[in-house]
DNA sequence: CACCAGGGTGGTT
DNA sequence: AACCACCATGGT
């Protein structure tokens, strides 16, 4: 199994950097990473443009909006009914007791938990919220490191995604490397055929590997 | 026309 | 715990 340094040189080297969400403020990107879901980052980047423009990027003003109006920002992005409903709820979540302010200064296990408790928000959702909105170092397990993970590996048996994350962690640790290698590992999936999880032969053509990610245990 | 996109939730076995 | 239907629009 290949290494999961050496592979993020690979991928940087194949890609490049990714640069995403730079520096939005954390409400806008919480709002992103709702937007985003089962979705393309095109409808989402206009959604957002949509609800800045009527004003309700703030959590005040998204509270206090009509849902119809928030609907109606958001059209174009994939179960808009769904997420227009969740995009409220962590607006009003965010004008009581808790704040972006609160939520930056709350250490990153108790932060995870509440971003979790939160309407909309799952396990991945939550790491990459806790990793673009407030820059902590956490490990995103999407359905693309699975897939790339899995044919990696010799292994039939998919890995964990607790195993998974336990691989990443050990070499990779650090905001910023975490950040672009989620950013990298969503290009390089979206590259290469994903269909058949067995299929290899992207890998190993786009990232100079020499077969299977190759040799040890 | 079928399939998929930077998932999550609620219900059923 | 694993599986499933569902959410819904836009692009290929």
């Amino acid at each position: 199994m290949i290494r999961i340094g050496d592979l993020y040189e690979r991928l940087l080297a194949a890609y490049g950097p990714q640069h995403w969400w730079p520096a939005e403020k954390p409400f806008e990107i919480m709002a992103g990473a709702l937007l985003v879901q089962r979705s393309t980052w095109t409808s989402t980047e206009a959604s957002l443009a949509a609800l800045k423009k009527r004003g309700l990027m703030t959590p005040q003003a998204m509270a206090a909006a009509d849902l119809q109006a928030i609907e109606a920002c958001i059209q174009g992005s994939g179960f808009f009914r769904s997420k227009a409903a969740r995009l409220k709820r962590l607006a009003k979540f965010l004008t009581g007791s808790w704040s972006v302010r609160r939520m930056r200064a709350t250490p990153t296990p108790m932060l995870r938990k509440t971003l979790l408790g939160l309407d909309g928000v799952g396990p991945e959702t939550a790491d990459a919220i806790l990793l673009y909105a407030f820059g902590r170092p956490a490990v995103i397990v999407d359905e693309y490191l699975r897939r790339l993970t899995q044919r990696l590996t010799a292994d039939p048996e998919p890995p964990t995604d607790a195993a998974i994350r336990r691989w990443v962690e050990a070499e990779i640790f650090d905001a910023p490397r975490l950040n672009e290698l989620h950013a990298l590992v969503v290009a390089h999936g979206k590259n290469v055929c994903g269909k058949t999880p067995q299929c290899s032969e992207c890998e190993i053509r786009t990232l100079c590997l020499t077969g299977k990610g190759a040799s040890d245990s």
